[in-house]
DNA sequence: GTCAATTCCAGGTAAATTACACGGAATTAT
DNA sequence: ATAATTCCGTGTAATTTACCTGGAATTGAC
């Protein structure tokens, strides 16, 4: 039930580059506060601006602003994008791929599963998680956050 | 959001085993009715019985039963086991891990999805699934099920 | 007491995935 | 011009996954 590194870094990245709105965010920046590899964060973000959720601005000073307002992007959007799938297991995604298929006596656990999943990830915008993010500012971190979170 | 073969072979296996109560069932019947490899099951049927989930009979005509109740075994006892644990993140499990826990954007999203995790696995029980299989099995199965599911 | 059916065990392994790093080309504000 | 950035293809080490191999130990049936 694992989240990739990929999928988490992606959501923290676009929390990052949400929060300070129409100005672009580059990605040195994001790397630092986020201590994430900035090359590696460079492919998370490719695959974020070709699926339209950012958009880029080149050159000196440019960087990463969303594409689309903040409570247009669902975590579960982010999550399937950067994972290729939430499914649990691949017969739910992918009926064909199973021959017990609406004959298996555990399908209809990894269906909840799948639906839960869903409702938490699809319930959850990055307005939401912009939100919390600049509550926690509000109270000043220890010296040792700075930076972070 | 993956679930290992060897969760999902674990529960199909355990499955296949509760469905027969106290009599033995070989891996090699479970193997041949779950299309799963013999050699491949022991390995997690090892784990199984490690854990105290089942109890193995050693010799001819043996195999494994189950040592608990049915309704004493959650799905969650289960994965966690056979994947170590159903985090979505490290710092969920883990606290030490991450520098940013309780200043983290992301932590309350994963948070969430954990507690949405562990309620869906955590209240499903072996019991319910050897019921659900025995619905199955009143309704004839084609042919191409035949042994399956 | 032999034989067949089974669990038990200690390895090995090929393929895929993950989480990066490297090196540079193209673009643009100053 | 220069410095800051995005953009792009490629490489790679470590880990994980999903198995297989080859056997030893145990036990019921005859």
């Amino acid at each position: 039930m694992w989240v990739s590194t990929r999928a988490q870094y992606g959501m923290r990245a676009l929390v990052e580059i949400g929060l300070r709105g129409d100005e672009p965010t580059s990605l040195k920046f994001v790397s630092e506060r986020q201590n994430i590899s900035q090359h590696y964060l460079e492919q998370i973000v490719a695959v974020l601006r070709r699926a339209g959720i950012v958009e880029s601005v080149r050159g000196a000073h440019g960087g990463y602003r969303l594409a689309r307002p903040l409570d247009e992007v669902t975590a579960l959007e982010v999550v399937e994008l950067m994972e290729g799938s939430v499914a649990p297991v691949s017969c739910i995604e992918d009926s064909e791929n199973c021959v017990r298929v609406g004959n298996c006596s555990t399908e209809g656990l990894w269906r909840k599963l799948d639906l839960a999943v869903r409702a938490v990830l699809g319930g959850t915008t990055l307005a939401d998680l912009v939100a919390e993010r600049q509550l926690l500012q509000l109270e000043p971190l220890p010296e040792q956050f700075a930076g972070l979170n």
